[in-house]
DNA sequence: TAGATTGTTAATCGATTAACAATC
DNA sequence: TAGATTGTTAATCGATTAACAATC
């Protein structure tokens, strides 16, 4: 595509290499961490899983960085991704719940950065409330609304459980989110306006368990009734990760 | 299709179907539960955010259940969706990892079960062993294999940090694992026969603010390059839930 | 019969990947 | 020049969805 495209800024990157480029992303420090300095498309594609020409598709979003017969250079690659996700203008994001998943996030070190910086956390819970949590005192659930507006947040991380889930949301989106990451196993109804994206971590077990089955029922030829079993349904694949925006 | 397929035990189901199936199963249950007998596909669809096509396809994967000019019935549709993940003969899983994700998912109270049962959590932290977690006592890391091989374990959920990932990884499957639900945010190198499921949750936050700012600039026309932004990369579709098999 | 809703066909769309010309 | 590797084309594949005949 065109030379005008070189410095462009906010480029149609569709959401399958959206997904992908935080993976290449922490192979690329690795690899400038072990001083090496250019990588090539087949190397990058062994260390993430992918095929090499799904990773030379991908970084071809970002511009034409690549030098034929050499690779890519490390560093111009990272600071590339890095322009992708704005690393150095943080948005801002409130997380609401913080039990033991809403910790498990702030304490992985790697879930917030990258684009996002936790500004508050919420729980109703007073023997969390006070507490200390990703550099943020636990504020009490009332707060919520004064504080995301004050702050001007719209992304929100939703670890509270599914009982309060719908509540909690509809308090988000009145206190002016437009981005909400859910990890209530529950549909959110917010406007069409607000953008949801569901991770349901227990489907993701239930997923692989159905797989060992019909794997096993494939190989053992133990079909119990009478289907032809297929190949289709199995794509051995890559490395996908969940999308989503909001039902209707 | 045949009629022959009608009693089949294990039809050729997409993966994308596969995702949906267990949100489907939230909603069916809660209906059951509040003494509703139908449902229709357009019911399941505005519940699930899917379009109502979507939800047909989908069930009809399980066979022909609905009927026309009256949609589905709750109990069959249940027992049908059980039937696809045979949680009536759940696979035993070890958990490796009883920090805060690892407490969290078993905390939940609806990551295991539907098809899968924990049988053994393991850590190497001597203060969470001899702990309790999900029925299970915490056991040293080092009674890993022996545990996997006597209870013939094929899958494992994988919640260590990154740094010690591919080794537990290796010997999960030394001791028979063949299927790994991996959240250290790490590519695994496994054999080939090995069926690695990744879940990487920095990469959904990070997806989410990379749409905020996509939606900021196209909104605003602060396109700061030169590029034309499309509709393209922005898909407001449905709750997708991501796969991914091994890297090869 | 009239109305509603399924199950499926066919069109569309996006994502993957082999192949290869361009070129370092 | 010879070898390596990119960037892109084109083929393929799977997933989504509108539309509608079948049928309760």
């Amino acid at each position: 595509m065109g030379e005008s495209d070189n410095n462009a800024r906010t480029l149609s990157i569709p959401e399958s290499t959206v997904l992908r480029l935080p993976v290449y992303q922490r192979i690329l420090v690795n690899f400038e961490r072990r001083g090496l300095n250019t990588i090539s498309s087949a190397d990058l594609g062994r260390l993430s899983g992918e095929n090499a020409a799904s990773v030379r598709r991908d970084l071809s979003r970002l511009g034409s960085f690549g030098t034929r017969g050499t690779g890519y250079n490390v560093a111009t690659l990272i600071r590339q991704i890095d322009r992708v996700f704005a690393t150095d203008q943080p948005h801002g994001v409130v997380l609401v719940g913080a039990g033991n998943l809403g910790r498990a996030l702030v304490q992985s070190n790697n879930f917030f950065g990258h684009g996002t910086q936790l500004v508050a956390v919420f729980d109703a819970d007073p023997a969390l409330i006070g507490g200390e949590l990703g550099g943020c005192t636990v504020l009490a659930d009332e707060h919520l609304e004064a504080e995301v507006r004050t702050a001007s947040v719209h992304l929100a991380v939703l670890t509270v459980p599914v009982s309060v889930a719908q509540g909690v949301a509809e308090r988000l989106v009145t206190a002016g989110v437009r981005y909400i990451l859910n990890f209530a196993p529950t549909t959110l109804h917010v406007g069409a306006k607000v953008t949801v994206r569901y991770v349901d971590l227990s489907i993701e077990l239930q997923a692989l368990s159905f797989y060992e089955r019909d794997d096993a029922a494939r190989h053992s030829g133990t079909s119990i009734g009478t289907a032809g079993i297929t190949n289709a349904a199995r794509s051995p694949k890559h490395r996908t990760h969940r999308s989503s925006a909001q039902p209707r």
